[in-house]
DNA sequence: AATCCTTGCAACCGCGTTATA
DNA sequence: CTATAACGCGGTTGCAAGGAT
């Protein structure tokens, strides 16, 4: 019943490859394709468990994997995808091509992570964190607004994310400019943030998007979701322009655009 | 120069999901 | 439908390299 039997790890190496194994691997598969990782080892003549071969393949030998630096837009694309999707690596390496989601994974936990902290930003909530705003501008009411501002931008990915799998990544490419500040470590500020969140992004989004998909999200919008639900405006001083609430689908694109600017004064 | 500490990343491990008999 | 093994994913570890003391 059931599959063959598993690997017998006896004797199988561990630890790094070597040049030789890689060669072995990859020599294999450009001629035979990986087929089943669990008989490949035998026939590619490796002393290694299939499990290994497969990661060494994907991680590393794949041809078409892009090694080194992370560019800008490929900064952006993680940070965006991990307020939406969490630790989800699959995922978000579904949206940067050639790059695999052990090297975001580790690009992530190594570079950017640190980054959100210190920028005042919670990178597990996304949001920004109570004492760093009120000490940026001495008023709770900008630290409610930029909750806001966090959880919209949070929900707006999340509706594009659902409407195309390849919404966000042609969203990042139009917004050349966004996240300045989370890229540039030594200027970290909080009007820089607000201007993160402000540039462009959410209106240029919707812009962007064809009516049909607009309308979708209007919907989607309007149901009982999760993060919606938490996103009553929570500034009298703002436009009454709001996001989170099912009537704002009347809301003009210049409402919109005076939103953004209203934080963006509110910031800096 | 030697030692300790920190950082970055490749690779492993465990577990949930999927495929198969 | 059930049992079992393979697959794939995310968390974690271990080690090499570089920096600090």
């Amino acid at each position: 019943m059931g599959r063959s039997p598993c690997c017998d790890k006896v004797g199988l190496k561990k630890g790094p490859w070597t040049p030789e194994e890689d060669q072995k691997l990859l020599a294999y598969i450009e001629q035979h394709g990986h087929g089943s990782w669990r008989a490949l080892p035998a026939k590619a003549g490796l002393q290694r468990c299939g499990k290994s071969c497969r990661l060494r393949w994907i991680n590393y030998l794949r041809p078409d994997i892009k090694r080194g630096k992370f560019s800008l837009q490929e900064e952006q694309t993680i940070i965006q995808l991990h307020a939406l999707l969490g630790n989800r690596w699959s995922g978000i390496a579904a949206h940067l091509p050639k790059r695999t989601d052990n090297e975001i994974k580790n690009y992530w936990n190594t570079h950017l992570k640190k980054r959100l902290n210190k920028m005042g930003i919670d990178p597990v909530t996304q949001k920004p964190k109570t004492n760093a705003l009120g000490s940026a501008t001495g008023n709770p009411k900008d630290a409610a607004t930029l909750s806001h501002m966090a959880q919209w931008e949070s929900a707006r990915l999340e509706a594009e994310a659902r409407l195309s799998p390849t919404s966000t990544l042609n969203f990042v490419e139009n917004t050349n400019t966004l996240a300045n500040g989370l890229i540039n470590e030594n200027s970290m500020e909080l009007h820089e943030m607000g201007a993160w969140f402000r540039q462009d992004s959410s209106y240029r989004a919707v812009e962007n998007m064809n009516m049909e998909d607009y309308s979708d999200m209007m919907v989607w919008e309007s149901g009982d979701h999760q993060q919606w639900s938490s996103m009553a405006a929570p500034a009298e001083n703002l436009n009454e322009t709001s996001y989170g609430n099912s009537s704002s689908s009347s809301s003009s694109l210049e409402e919109n655009r005076n939103y953004w600017n209203n934080i963006l004064n509110l910031v800096s």
